[in-house]
DNA sequence: CGCAGTACCGCGTATCACACAGTAGAGCGC
DNA sequence: GCGCTCTACTGTGTGATACGCGGTACTGCG
């Protein structure tokens, strides 16, 4: 099975759920999913993912130094954000739930 | 909210669970996942997946004459479809899980 | 005969995650 | 000082796939 595939349209959604937690920039975000679960996500798509998210205005960014490294470049969520996140938890909620209707109507492979 | 993307990685095994009720085409596949609570899926979409899971052997095919239209093209799961079926459904369980632990993670917009 | 409903395709498009490669700063060993 | 590794960010091209739109074709009805 490909993960992949399903990740799409929820990418968004847990990185918003990530940075409602506390602010991050990105290397931090990927290795935060990672240990969520979402073990195969690529660095690239979250990177694309916070840079859609920013010019969409859900996400603010600011730069700080680091004492191991180049220069972070954190993301917050902005209140449009905060919103997008809430919507897309319930689109989940509701989706989730239907497609799990689905299954479960299925008879089969218990 | 673009439940396009949610759906991606999921219609396959939708159609999968679907057809482990009964056989069908193309059409009534159609009616039957919109009632099932995916109402924005398109009849291209499905004739693809088709198509698509039939060359990949989880589908039999056979076409029988209807008395109120053209002739259907039935659809029918194999053995390797109902073992993609059981290995899809694995996988969602997992990924919903993984999912919902992650906003559940995330302190918002309640 | 035209029209609606049933049934099936094909083509072009958009979205999105990913692999891969490249840039760059900081600290380490030699 | 040089190369190496780790941290951190970015750009390009590719593949998968759902969708919109349009087209074909058969049936029954007025």
């Amino acid at each position: 099975m490909d993960s992949t595939q399903l990740l799409k349209g929820v990418l968004d959604a847990a990185v918003l759920a990530v940075l409602s937690e506390r602010d991050g920039y990105g290397y931090d975000i990927v290795r935060r999913l990672r240990e969520a679960g979402l073990e195969g996500v690529g660095d690239a798509s979250v990177y694309g993912t916070l840079r859609r998210l920013f010019q969409s205005g859900a996400l603010t960014s600011y730069v700080l130094p680091s004492d191991e490294g180049p220069h972070r470049k954190y993301y917050g969520l902005t209140p449009a954000g905060a919103q997008q996140l809430s919507e897309a938890r319930d689109s989940w909620k509701a989706f989730s739930h239907t497609v799990q209707g689905i299954f479960d109507g299925a008879r089969s492979a218990a």
